[in-house]
DNA sequence: TAGGCGATAGGACGGATGTCCTATCCGCGC
DNA sequence: GCGCGGATAGGACATCCGTCCTATCGCCTA
C-alpha cells in the first residue's frame, strides 16, 4: 500500500476530483476474503479500487450466489448506488489483499453538481457497465455453458492464455450462471481436445482459436486488449 | 401527439434541461412495430418516450432474441450510449403508436457538462437500470421458469392483475429467457391452479399471494407502486 | 363461407443441466 | 509421515428445458 498521493497521480485522479474531493479521499485496505461492501448495507461512500482484486457478488435466498463481475486497478465501487438507491445492491469482497480510497457519498453528491467532469465520467461507466451486462446477459441466458465459457475464457484472457479473473473453477460456475458440475463437464471436454489446461488453482488457454467459433456471438475482442466491447 | 411544449410541461422537463436544450427538442413519432433505434446504428440523439409503449431487445447470432426491457412514458432512452459507446448496444421497436423528443447526442454532451442536475438525474437512471438488471439476470440465471414467471408477474403487474409490460407470451417468454414451448407449460399450471389466466392476448394475474411464495427472492414491491426495488 | 395466418395448446423425445454422492488429489499443520 | 480440509473428478439419476411437430382457435380478408 502506497500513499495516497502516489495513487492519485498514478491514476491522474486530479484532473476527475477537485483538489478538495482529493483531500477527502481516505485509505482503506482489505484482506483477502475480506467485506469491502455488504449487500444490504447503507451505502456510504465512493471507493476507487487502486491496488488488489475484489468481486462484486448477491447471494440468493436459495443459498446460492451469482458473481456480478471481478475488479482490478483502475476501477471504481459504489456508483450505481451514489444518486438513487442509498444500500449496496452487491457485496464485494475482496480476493487478494487490496487497497481502496474512499470518498463519502456526501461530499461527492455535494461536489459533482459543479463537476460535470466527473458526472459524465461516471456516467460514461455507468453507461459501459450496463452494456456489458446486457451482453453478458444475454449469452448467459440463451446459450449452454460450452459457448458461455468460451465467451468467458476469450474475453477475460492475457495475450499468454492466462484467465484474469479467477482461477477458481466454483467461482468461474457462479460467474456464468452454472453449476460445478456442469462447469466441470465443459472443461473436461475442452481440456480433452487441447483447447486449455486447467490445474489446481490455475486456469490457461491453449488455443484460442478453436474457442473463437463456439463464442462468436456478441463478445468480441477489441484489438487484444482483452476489453469487452459490443 | 401533443405539442412539444406540452410534454415538456407535463414532464417538467424544464428542470431537467436548459432553456436552450428545450428548444433543441424535437418531436418523433413510431407506429407500432417501427424501430426507434437500430442495435448497432451510430447513436445520434438522445430520446424522451412521452406516449405510447416500446420494448428494448438484442438479437443474437443463433437467431434467438433477448427481450431486456419495457418502456412507457416518461422514460429516457439512449442514456446508456450518450458518453461511451457511440453506437446503440440495443434495438429499441415501438410496440403501440409512440412519440419521442429527440435531442441531438452533440448537444447534450456539451450542454451537460455545465448543467450538474441533468447529469445527476442520468446517473440516478443508469444507477438503477444497472440495479434492475443485476437483480433480473440474477433470477433469470438461479431459478427455473416457473420462479421467474412468478417473479415478472409479481413486479410488472397493477393492482388489478393486469400485467404492463406485455400481453403476449411470444415476447414474454423472451423476456424472461425461456422457450414458448416451457413458459407455455408453465402458465398451464399457473392457470390450472387458478392463479392467474391468460385468454387471447391477455395476461391477469387472479391470485397474487400464491405467487409470493415462488417470487420470494429478489424483487419486491415497494408500497403498490408495482416498481422494482432491491 | 373458405382460406389463411398468427397465436395458442400440447404430445414426444432428446439433450442440457442440477443434485447427490464418492473418490482422489494436494498442500498444510501437527 | 499422518491426517485433515478444500479443491477437483466423475458416476448415477431426475428434471428442466428446448426442438420438432400437430392441432385448434379466432380473426381477418377475399
Amino acid at each position: 500500500m502506497e500513499s495516497v498521493e502516489s495513487y492519485v497521480r498514478r491514476y491522474d485522479l486530479d484532473s476527475l476530483l477537485s483538489a478538495d474531493l482529493v483531500e477527502a479521499l481516505r485509505p482503506r485496505t482489505f484482506g483477502p476474503g475480506e467485506l469491502i461492501a455488504r449487500a444490504g448495507d447503507p451505502s456510504t461512500s465512493l471507493l476507487f479500487l487502486v491496488e488488489g482484486r475484489a468481486k462484486a457478488y448477491s447471494r440468493l435466498e436459495n443459498g446460492m450466489s451469482v458473481l456480478a463481475s471481478f475488479f482490478r486497478p483502475f476501477d471504481v465501487l459504489g456508483e450505481v448506488e451514489l444518486f438513487g438507491a442509498e444500500r449496496y445492491t452487491l457485496s464485494v469482497e475482496a480476493i487478494e489483499a487490496s487497497a481502496c480510497l474512499a470518498l463519502p457519498t456526501a461530499l461527492v453528491k455535494k461536489a459533482a453538481l459543479r463537476n460535470g467532469r466527473f458526472l459524465a465520467y461516471l456516467c460514461g461507466r455507468l453507461g459501459s457497465k450496463l452494456a456489458d451486462r446486457i451482453v453478458a446477459e444475454s449469452i448467459n441466458l440463451r446459450y449452454p455453458v460450452e459457448n458461455r465459457l468460451a465467451s468467458f475464457l476469450l474475453a477475460s484472457m492475457d495475450d499468454e492464455g492466462r484467465v484474469l479473473g479467477t482461477d477458481d473453477l466454483g467461482e468461474l460456475a457462479d460467474f456464468i450462471g452454472a453449476s460445478y458440475r456442469q462447469l466441470a463437464r465443459v472443461v473436461r471436454r475442452f481440456r480433452a481436445e487441447g483447447i486449455m489446461e486447467s490445474t489446481r488453482g490455475r486456469i490457461r488457454v491453449l488455443d484460442a482459436r478453436r474457442l473463437e467459433p463456439l463464442a462468436r456471438d456478441l463478445y468480441q475482442r477489441s484489438g487484444g486488449s482483452g476489453k469487452l466491447i459490443l
